[in-house]
RNA sequence: GCGGGGGUAGCCAAGCCUGGUCAAAGGCGCAGGACUGAGGCUCCUGUCCCGUAGGGGUUCGUGGGUUCAAAUCCCACCCCCCGCACCA
């Protein structure tokens, strides 16, 4: 199961930091601590690499932070809890080969195992075996002897479930309720998204049953839209199908054959008998609210499968109801069938909403501007849709509504729905909006699932002590903070408990199973305990509730607990203590899917149980991998496992790409191309690193003053850009921004390293040593160092380092070599002489005054210089106004990097530093190289240059 | 539908909050050159259009607007991605 990595060393550090438990965290007192996590994963699967990028950002976060000198908690666990395992397992049993090719092909599992990959229980320790060698391959910096997995296999996960959910209960988080699940009823389980061969997406929507009297009974007509009730003309129901008379609801009701049976998972149903269409057709029923009676028409647009098989008809607002008139007009069959002639005809659309950009019959118009004569016409149903969401959203209701006039659509819809239902008139029917085909072949229903346990997120006041707090946490990048509140609002109560599948039981009641994403809510403070149990320092069966009351509440007598639990009092102190010590966690870093529901509940449960100091301090949200521009998935064949992409280019090259894909909520993006070009830069550390060792570097120069201070403002920017989190910020400037100067560097000096090379070095291995920390400790080593660069103390930028007057005057080089590249460009030949003039003293002060005049007037500041140039007889009157205009232009670009001082400061001494410069820039452009200063007398100037010189900006000649 | 994010040069992707310093960082790709026995790696240069002197022109989803000045601010529109509960 061993994994080997492409690149050589890594396995090397992985071990030598395994051997010094240099990751191993306890408390100690008065240092400060970091707790970082990230959610563990379910392990029905290998770990891809879109684990590898929050894994990596969590990993990079906590090693910058234990450089800086925190101690840091990085802890892990296992994720058994769910149903997903089982079903795949199921799926197996009975022979599927999708599975097996997956499994085989996709998730690299042996052949020979497979036979055991019916077991859930197999499955899951197979992965976290498999994972956990992957987890650490990948250099994560994790203390391992706090791991554990969920789920009641585990002896003392359950106990702390327990523990949460009786708390939880006790405070009265936990209600009991009846909820609408797809359901097949051939498996007699839900039917979740990817059990199903059709339907994707789809969920129960609830229709209002509106109950028409007949006789004794009522026809119940499913409907989305109740306020609608006003303007109804009649009843639809199917001819060719049997209607049945049930008893349900406490009174008697018709519906079609299949509705009955339907209603039956929903409601309590009793059948008392058939009814044929014909003995419904042309009779009239009793409109409830208005009392209106209506006739009762055949249309063939009714679906005796879909809701009720009862429909009323609107024609005035909904296009499928007026199609049915027109059809119903049309087919003199049924008119002379069921003697309907004068009743149809007497149908008049009423008009109950008014909405802009429709006169009084929207459907009328829709369906007379598409030209439709049938009520099976498909375009009926775009027009459905349209009108349906237009009279929601504009809608208002028009004077005949009674007490729902004046109301808006959306407003009067549910108050219509209570109402009728108040007044014992109308129902709830659940109906899937698309047909939902199960895996096992059956079409699914609609079931309420009775007796279901809740955790009650409605609950107004936990909602608000939520939000309190999300407002207060550390939350990156910030625009998810917006999003978390919006959650909030928006959450309904969650059905905590499953019948099926691994997990936990809920303690009061254990023919229910603690749902996967309501046992991973506050496991981080297991984190803080867990190491005293896997060490063997207590047992699990001493983790009863009253001590776990005691370590995470502090409640209760410690000396009793202790003589009750069997638990030293000396441990069960420090394992208070040491809950003390690290909670709560301070980033919690996860992928932004996990925002609606993970994240939150892990707010709302911390929020219920802890005191508020022990309430989450801060989460870091990232967004999804993609594989080459693509959503990665199984089916697609796209799917990396990161084991994979260790071996193919190692942890650090793969750590790399992660980082450098994106950050915040943008989604990254893995190529091959990438992954490649990060192994490269490695191996250019490493030989920057050779380069270095071997060289012997004594002269301190200018471009030395350079470096140093460029690389402080580097460590700025980089560190400051961490504690944001903004990870790929920080790592393209750590990698690449530092490899540039680097090589600006090695340009300037010829290859002749000087002082700060080894310097700068030292320090950029230790900036690079969070992203890739396998290289950082490998050139560590080799650069001659003792111990680990992973526990190095992180840079701090020094200020006397920084030198404006050396960055000013690279600068200008940058500046210079770039004009004479522009010039030698247009020019079209490589130059043989370059001849560059700096400006006279007397045209420095022109420097001065137009920082000065620019500082009072930006706008007048052009113009008054040209005058004061040609006052001063700098220029005349042709040139001035060019030049002045060139001085403010330079002047702009380099003002909003570099102080006043610095810039007069540099310009004093232009001259000398070109000389200096003179053999680098031979080197550069082949080509000789002559300096003067304009006011120098005997000056080579055949084309009048030299009285282009302006200060920072010298004049340029080239031949 | 509701909610969140986004549309920048051949591609990926910064910049947008805090307007000018933006023809717009960085990486990839491509072209030329250096190095090499050769290739790879590495290094340098170029990569919107025009231009025999450091210049000019037209660009940042579309259309308007604010401003001396807009990729950046405002309005409208178009398009893309993600989540929405029994998958974790």
């Amino acid at each position: 199961m061993k994994l080997k990595s492409a690149i050589a060393y890594e396995e090397k550090w992985a071990e030598k930091w395994a051997e010094a438990k240099i990751f191993e965290a306890d408390p100690k007192p008065g240092k400060p601590k970091i707790f970082i996590c990230v959610p563990y994963s379910y392990q029905n699967a290998p770990l891809h690499v879109g684990h590898g990028f929050t894994y990596t950002r969590g990993d990079a976060y906590a090693r910058f932070k234990r450089m800086q000198g925190y101690n840091v908690l990085f802890p892990w666990a296992w994720h058994w809890t769910g149903e997903a395992v089982a079903g795949t397992c199921e799926r197996l049993k009975r022979g599927d080969q999708s599975v097996r090719k997956m499994l085989v092909e996709i998730d690299g599992v042996p052949e020979e195992l497979l036979d055991k990959f019916t077991d859930p229980v197999f499955v899951t320790r197979y992965y976290t075996e498999e994972n956990r060698e992957t987890v650490k391959a990948m250099g994560l910096s994790i203390d391992w002897r706090r791991e554990f997995h969920t789920t009641d296999l585990h002896p003392y996960y359950s106990k702390f479930i327990e523990w949460q959910y009786i708390t939880l209960k006790n405070k009265g988080y936990i209600t009991k309720g009846r909820h609408p699940v797809v359901w097949c009823p051939r498996c007699k389980s839900p039917t979740g998204d990817h059990d199903r061969l059709a339907g994707e997406g789809v969920s129960p929507e609830e229709y209002t049953l509106v109950y028409f009297k007949f006789g004794d009974a009522y026809l119940a007509a499913a409907t989305l839209r109740p306020e609608t009730i006003f303007g109804v003309t009649n009843i639809w129901i199917n001819p060719n199908h049997e209607y049945v008379l049930i008893r349900a609801d406490g009174k008697k009701l018709i519906v079609s054959e299949q509705a009955a049976y339907k209603l039956k998972n929903q409601i309590k149903v009793e059948i008392l008998k058939k009814i044929p269409a014909d003995e419904l057709i042309g009779k009239f029923a009793e409109t409830p609210l208005t009392g209106k009676h209506i006739p009762i028409f055949p249309a063939d647009l009714v679906d005796p499968d879909f809701g009720s098989g009862v429909v009323y008809s609107v024609p005035a607002h909904a296009p499928y109801d007026y199609a049915g008139i027109i059809a119903l007009k049309n087919n003199q069959e049924r008119i002379r069938k069921y003697q309907l002639k004068e009743l149809v005809e007497s149908i008049k659309p009423i008009s109950i909403i008014r909405v802009p950009g429709y006169g009084e019959f929207p459907a009328v118009e829709e369906v007379e501007r598409l030209g439709i004569t049938s009520d099976t016409d498909p375009r009926l149903e775009e027009a459905t849709k349209t009108i349906y969401s237009k009279e929601f959203h504009e809608g208002v209701l028009k004077d005949n509504c009674g007490e729902y006039s004046g109301k808006t659509v959306s407003e009067a819809r549910d108050l219509v729905k209570e109402k009728l239902i108040e007044m014992g008139l109308g129902g709830v029917m659940w109906e899937l909006p698309e047909k939902v085909i199960c895996r096992c072949g059956t079409e699914t229903i609609v079931k309420i699932v009775e007796d279901q346990w809740f955790l009650k997120y409605s609950d107004p006041e936990w909602k608000e002590k939520v939000k309190e707090h999300i407002k207060n946490m550390n939350i990156y990048p910030e625009e998810a903070r917006r999003w978390f509140l919006n959650v909030v609002d928006w959450l309904r109560d969650w059905a905590c408990a499953r019948k099926t599948g691994l997990g936990t039981k809920l303690p009061w009641d254990p023919d229910w199973i603690v749902e996967t994403l309501s046992d991973s809510t506050i496991y981080p403070a297991l984190y803080t305990i867990s190491k005293y149990l896997n060490l063997g320092i207590i047992k699990p069966d001493q983790l009863n509730i009253d001590v776990l009351n005691y370590i995470y509440l502090g409640a209760g007598d410690p000396e009793k607990i202790s003589s009750q639990s069997g638990i030293k009092e000396e441990i069960l102190k420090q394992m208070r203590e040491e809950f003390l010590y690290w909670y709560p966690v301070d980033m919690r870093i996860s992928a932004k899917e996990l925002v609606p529901n993970h994240l939150t509940f892990y707010i709302f449960h911390h929020v219920a149980i802890f005191e508020p100091r022990h309430w989450p301090r801060g989460i870091g949200v990232n967004g999804m991998l993609k594989i080459e521009g693509e959503k990665m998935s199984k089916s697609k064949g796209n799917f990396i496992p990161l084991k994979k992409a260790i071996e193919i280019y190692g942890a650090d090259a793969t750590r790399a790409t992660l980082l450098l894909a994106a950050e915040d909520l943008d989604d990254p993006d893995w190529r091959d191309k990438n992954a490649r070009e990060a192994r490269n830069m490695l191996d250019v550390l490493i030989r920057i690193c050779r380069d270095v060792v071997s060289a012997n570097s004594n002269d301190y120069t200018r471009v030395d003053e350079w470096l140093l201070s460029t690389l402080q403002r580097k460590m700025k920017k980089i560190t400051s850009a961490m504690e944001k989190l903004k990870t790929r910020t920080a790592f393209n400037e750590a990698l690449y921004g530092l490899y540039n100067d680097w090589k600006w560097y090695i340009r300037r000096t010829g290859g002749r390293l000087g002082k700060a090379a080894e310097k700068f070095l030292e320090e950029w291995v230790k900036i690079l040593a969070p992203f890739i920390p396998f290289t950082a400790e490998e050139c560590w080593s080799m650069l001659g160092k003792s111990g680990f660069v992973s526990l190095e103390k992180w840079p701090e930028p020094r200020e006397e380092l920084i030198n404006e007057d050396a960055e000013l005057r690279e600068d200008l080089l940058k500046n210079l070599m770039e004009d004479i590249r522009s010039i030698t460009e247009v020019y079209g030949k490589p130059p043989k002489k370059i001849v560059i003039y700096v400006s006279s003293k007397k045209k420095r002060e022109l420097l001065g005054k137009a920082i000065e005049l620019k500082s009072l007037e930006s706008k007048a500041a052009l113009g008054n210089l040209i005058k004061w140039m040609i006052a001063e007889k700098l220029a005349d009157k042709k040139k001035a106004p060019t030049l002045a205009k060139l001085m403010v232009d330079t002047l702009a670009s380099l003002t909003s990097k570099y102080k006043e001082k610095t810039l007069l400061n540099v310009a004093e001494n232009e001259l000398e530093f070109y000389e200096e410069s003179r053999e680098f820039l031979e080197r550069e452009f082949n080509a000789n190289v002559e300096i003067y200063s304009e006011d120098q007398e005997n000056i080579y100037d055949p084309r009048n240059k030299a009285s282009t010189a302006l200060p920072l900006r010298p004049g340029i000649y080239i031949e």
